[in-house]
DNA sequence: TAAAAGATCCCCT
DNA sequence: GGGGATCTTTTAT
């Protein structure tokens, strides 16, 4: 069974929308599709490590907005990442994902990652074990800023549904570790992921 | 107007 | 383990 998520699921802090999540499945533009297994939550309060934390910008207004749409920004001169926004409007608080288990639609990540990076990018550990990766195979980019995961129409692919997947030790399934790539805030720690997943980032131990 | 930093990735040693 | 690629956004002058 198959439950597409609605508006009401991501209207709830970072932190829990982070861990709730994991193990839902990520339909990209392109129609490919993975498992959510590695997140990390930004703002929802006084956050230093998020793009938010200092007033609303041009960049960062959809953090702002309503929860379930999506928020994709450009970094590092040729990177985008693929953010889920939560809590409440007028609230910035938004989720990382960060890697997804490939379960559908390989040979689209494989040419989406071939474009520009040569052949060790298209090994199926390397395709969306990193948050720059995966919006990359899943076809994320700029246009997708803004989009609705709760309305997916034939032009717009991209949402979140929950097939039932259940972890294998309820309870204790996730790990929790400071969050990566940031200079600040390593104190919280708000990067949520399965251990001992081989599609997990790479520079996560 | 300028400068710095950046929620990254890949290849080489 | 280290450095280069590459360029937008933001903040400071």
């Amino acid at each position: 069974m198959k439950r597409r998520l609605k508006r009401a699921d991501y209207q709830i802090p970072p932190t829990e929308l982070a861990v709730y999540l994991l193990g839902k499945v990520f339909v990209g533009a392109n129609g490919a599709f993975g498992r959510i297994i590695e997140t990390e939550a930004y703002g929802g309060g006084n956050d230093p490590a998020s793009h938010g934390n200092r007033g609303p910008t041009p960049r960062n207004q959809v953090m702002f907005g309503e929860a379930g749409h999506l928020y994709v920004y450009f970094t590092y001169g040729m990177h985008y990442c693929t953010n889920v926004v939560a809590g409440e409007k007028g609230e910035c608080a938004a989720v990382l994902i960060r890697a997804l288990e490939p379960l559908g639609g390989m040979e689209k990540m494989k040419n989406a990652r071939l474009k520009t990076f040569g052949k060790g990018a298209i090994k199926e550990t390397n395709l969306c074990s990193g948050p720059a990766k995966l919006a990359q195979a899943l076809g994320i980019g700029i246009k997708q800023n803004g989009i609705d995961l709760t309305k997916p129409t034939p032009k717009q692919k991209v949402h979140i549904y929950d097939d039932g997947f259940i972890p294998e030790k309820p309870g204790k399934f996730y790990a929790a570790s400071p969050r990566i790539g940031i200079s600040s805030g390593q104190n919280l720690l708000w990067r949520h992921f399965f251990p001992e997943n081989p599609y997990l980032s790479s520079t996560s131990s």
